[in-house]
RNA sequence: GGGCCUGUGGCGGAAUGGUAGACGCUGCAGACUUAAAAUCUGUUGUCCGUAUGGACGUGCCGGUUCGAGCCCGGCCAGGCCCACCA
């Protein structure tokens, strides 16, 4: 056994070398093929989590790998370093957001570069600086002149005592998640890009994306939500006891309303109005109990179970609603289901087909009528419950015997004939309001003049750069409290005005970084064309991205859209951002409480005599589930930790290792040290190696297997590798290692396979374990540096075996193995198959019907 | 309510319709050691049996097939996402 390996010395060493030499900067190489690597950048939160781990070492073994396979890769990194958290560090500790991100990204630098990832430094930037934001400010004012920007009223969540605006995924059970102050609904000017002008092509080139999970273009169609339908005017009709003088003034007008189902028309009975409808406050203002009914849908919590169990209610108008085909007429309720911002606000009740107006019809008595009749009418009833499902029209005139898909197509065509209406689409998705009341965040570009209105803050003055002496005494935005900063002459008449206080959602930085990196020193342009051109060409992005499935909507629908605009504005050429998506799993640990209750960390929680005590207080000390690391529960490994006590090879080895990386991965002290312990075997049992030239020529049996196992190994790792299933390239690379290190050479020809076998071993284990694999190489007596080493390639020849050993089975139970030559015949399978004893021994007293013989498969002996 | 995913040993997980449990973790036994760690060897699905061996076994019920963890139908359980979306 030779030294024990000195994990600390050699990974510094490595690194050094390879940032010595440069081996990751790239530049574009028309003569080579590119490939961009890209895992979501990280939020500099203050320290690395074992999440960021996981999501850089996948991705540098798909870069190691390919850059191995002869590929000009591309592997950067930045800094998605606006947000929040910087703001309420400022609050908190009186720092300046500034100063906590540039120390936290410098912290986190170090740390990642610990890991030994393949990246290329010289690209890296951070979304705070100005020379990166100040794009974002220029890519603006072109979205502006092209009418993909926009500035509207519109209706937002309000934290009243934040002063801000909230993200609707900030907004916890109705309240806001910091203040948990309950939040309110208030119209604010908003500036919003037009990502529903783009909502068709989103949806439509989901389809191209055949390397994204489709898990994550499930979701984002569901999103998009698209639905076609038919959008219609029905007229009202004053009721005979409309006393208000107002109400009347609203007869005669009509009401616009939207429906998927224009097949049920004729099993219309009510129509309904969402309480904040225009025609709403029309119909009903003044009337008796109207007032409290507003309240009473006001009161209703927005939370899932607040919804679930919130009941059906509606105010009776006393107007009437003409049918636009019937004549008929039916009652018009305002109703708390009805929602204005989808459709029209407006909607017809068809009870018998429809859950939820079947609650309402059944509340408010009113009449039920199947219109759609399943094949299968036996039973047939719509008393109880709504009737959904596939049927033929019944009870409606034209439509009588029509399937419902032509029973749609009927009625939508009757409207357009009468210009009542009109076949039309709706979207779910809604324009990206980007507006935020916020400090730490990209400054929206705009001045206000009293006189000119909203102007284009000129090309010349940009960027407008973040004041960088600011207070955060006050709530709310603290640019608008700043006491000059705002305060600029117009642009355009020279007036004194104001500037835009409100910053950029967050979400912007990280729409269009993947182009940044292709050229991030740029000073004129987001990106060079010709330079992402290369890398991100038309048809095709980056070509592997990696991240967290908790992206699936949000940031990756808004950089497919930001992708297409910036197409449309002529910055780029691609029309998709990311090629292949691979979504990781998350990281769980046990969690682990006192005696009180409290949540304590796994290191404060140590085995003895078979209980769990505190390791202070010796105090027991329960287990609980297994679940995502979080602060809040304790449950986490500092990452640090575990690269100083075991190295980077180690906790990249284990966390590639058993678990399939798109699921959760459970940390456990056992498997990391179990990895640590290979890392060591593996130095020690290949330095150890008497490796001596050897003769191809000379070839034994066992030459011949071990040849065998290092090929197939190559291929399977390889084509692992490829298919993301880094577990089983894990355990490929075990078994082949479990394979050489027992093969005891005898000849020439056993020292050439065994050469070739640990080369193989070393080149392959790179991807993993990077600075064993180049400490090997070294020692292996090898001049060049590994990174700069060719993938392997396989000989299909050395795989093929003379014999196969394969199962018999007698009428599918399997009753002995035998081996056969590798191209033996039916005959001779039945031969040997039938002379096993135990076969003979399953087939007794029985005859034989059938000899099924499937070559290096299977025998399957059938007998009656 | 809608959509999606997952059910395999003590655990993480392997398995183009063809010998279920690769590989690893844990456990057990042994070698080495004054001892421990590391390392090495063997063993580790359950039940019956001293043993050769046999029975059972991939959430449950059925189907297709010479043969099903895998394909089809119906259940059960767990998880994730979306949601009064007309």
């Amino acid at each position: 056994m030779s030294e024990r390996y000195n994990i600390r010395e050699s990974e510094q060493k490595w690194r050094g070398k390879w940032a010595e030499a440069e081996s990751f900067a790239v530049s574009e190489d028309t003569t080579k093929e590119k490939y961009y690597v890209l895992e979501m950048f990280p939020y500099p939160s203050g320290r690395i989590h074992v999440g960021h781990v996981r999501n850089y070492t996948l991705g540098d073994v798909v870069a190691r790998y390919k850059r191995a396979q002869g590929f000009n890769v591309m592997h950067p990194m930045g800094w998605d370093a606006f947000g929040l958290p910087a703001e309420n560090a400022a609050i908190e500790r009186g720092e300046h957001p500034a100063k906590w991100t540039h120390e936290n990204i410098d912290t986190m630098r170090v740390q990642l570069k610990s890991m030994g990832l393949s990246i290329d430094w010289s690209r890296e930037f951070a979304t705070c600086d100005p020379e990166y934001y100040v794009h974002e400010q220029r890519m603006f004012l072109k979205f502006l002149d092209k009418g993909i920007a926009y500035r509207k009223e519109s209706i937002v969540n309000w934290d009243p005592v934040d002063n801000t605006v909230l993200a609707n995924e900030q907004v916890i059970d109705g309240c806001g998640w910091r203040t948990g102050a309950p939040v309110e609904r208030r119209r604010l000017n908003q500036w919003s890009l037009k990502i529903t002008d783009y909502a068709e092509e989103l949806l439509s080139s989901l389809d191209t994306l055949d390397r994204w999970p489709e898990k994550v273009r499930i979701m984002q169609s569901n999103w998009i939500g698209k639905s076609v339908g038919l959008q219609f005017k029905w007229d009202i009709v004053a009721s005979k006891d409309a006393t208000a003088a107002s109400a009347d003034n609203s007869a005669g007008k009509s009401i616009e309303v939207y429906t998927t189902r224009p097949d049920t028309l004729f099993g219309a009975s009510f129509m309904a109005l969402a309480p904040d409808h225009p025609t709403a406050k029309a119909l009903a203002e003044g009337k008796d109990g109207f007032d409290d009914f507003i309240k009473q849908c006001q009161s209703t919590g927005t939370s899932e179970a607040a919804i679930e169990k919130a009941e059906k209610i509606g105010f009776d108008t006393g107007y009437k609603a003409v049918h636009p085909v019937l004549g008929r007429e039916v009652p018009i309720y305002i109703a708390n289901f009805v929602l204005m911002d989808y459709g029209t606000g407006a909607v017809f009740g068809v009870p018998a087909h429809d859950q939820r107006d079947h609650d309402f019809a059944t509340k408010y008595n009113l009449p039920i009528l199947p219109v759609v009749i399943p094949e299968d009418a036996a039973d047939f009833s719509v008393e109880a419950e709504a009737y959904t499902g596939e049927g033929v029209l019944a009870n409606s005139q034209f439509l009588d015997g029509m399937s419902i898909t032509d029973a749609k197509a009927a009625v939508i065509a009757k409207c357009e004939e009468g210009d009542t209406g009109f076949g039309t689409t709706q979207y779910r998705l809604r324009d990206w309001g980007i507006s935020r009341q916020r400090y730490w965040g990209c400054p929206i570009p705009i001045i206000y003049c009293d006189d000119c209105g909203a102007v284009p803050v000129p090309e010349a003055d940009l960027p407008v750069s973040l004041p960088p002496e600011v207070s955060f005494d006050k709530p709310g935005n603290p640019l608008s409290h700043h006491p000059t900063w705002k305060n600029v002459p117009c642009p355009t008449c020279n007036k004194d005005a104001q500037r835009e206080t409100d910053t950029f959602d967050t979400f912007f930085e990280s729409s269009w970084y993947q182009f940044r990196y292709c050229d991030s020193k740029n000073t004129e342009l987001p990106t060079d064309k010709d330079k992402a051109a290369y890398w991100l060409p038309k048809d095709g992005g980056v070509d592997q991205y990696i991240g967290g499935v908790e992206h699936a909507v949000l940031h990756l629908l808004y950089a497919r859209f930001f992708t297409k605009a910036m197409r449309d504005c002529g910055f780029v050429v691609s029309d998709e951002p990311f090629d292949g998506l691979f979504t990781q799993g998350m990281v769980t640990h046990e969690t682990y409480q006192d005696e009180n209750g409290k949540w304590i960390l796994p290191t404060d929680a140590i085995e003895k005599d078979g209980n769990w005590v505190h390791v202070e207080t010796g105090k027991p000390v329960t287990i609980g589930p297994i679940i995502k690391m979080s602060k809040s529960k304790k449950n986490v490994i500092d990452p640090e930790e575990i690269l100083e006590t075991y190295g980077a090879d180690a906790a990249r080895l284990f966390i590639l290792s058993d678990s399939p990386p798109e699921r959760d991965l459970e940390w456990t002290e056992s498997g990391i040290e179990g990895a640590w312990r290979f890392v060591n075997r593996a130095y020690g049992a290949i330095t150890a190696m008497d490796l001596q030239a050897g003769d191809e020529s000379v070839a034994s049996d066992k030459a011949k297997d071990l040849r065998r196992l290092t090929h197939q190994t190559i291929k399977g790792v390889g084509e692992a590798i490829e298919a993301f299933a880094m577990n089983k390239a894990v355990a490929l690379l075990r078994e082949f290692y479990n394979g050489f290190t027992s093969f005891k050479p005898a000849n020439a020809g056993d020292h050439f396979a065994l050469n070739e076998a640990v080369e193989a071993f070393v080149v392959m284990i790179n991807p993993i374990m990077p600075h064993l694999a180049e400490e090997l190489w070294a020692l292996t007596g090898h001049d060049n540096m590994l990174v700069d080493q060719a993938w392997p390639s396989y000989d299909e020849a050395l795989m093929v075996s003379d014999t196969v050993t394969i199962g018999v089975q007698v009428n599918g139970k399997v009753r002995a193995t035998i081996t056969l030559p590798a191209n033996a015949d039916q005959k001779q399978a039945e031969e040997i198959a039938l002379a096993e004893e135990s076969v003979q021994r399953a087939m007794e007293g029985k005859t034989l019907r059938k000899f099924i013989f499937v070559p290096g498969r299977i025998v399957n002996v059938v007998v009656g």
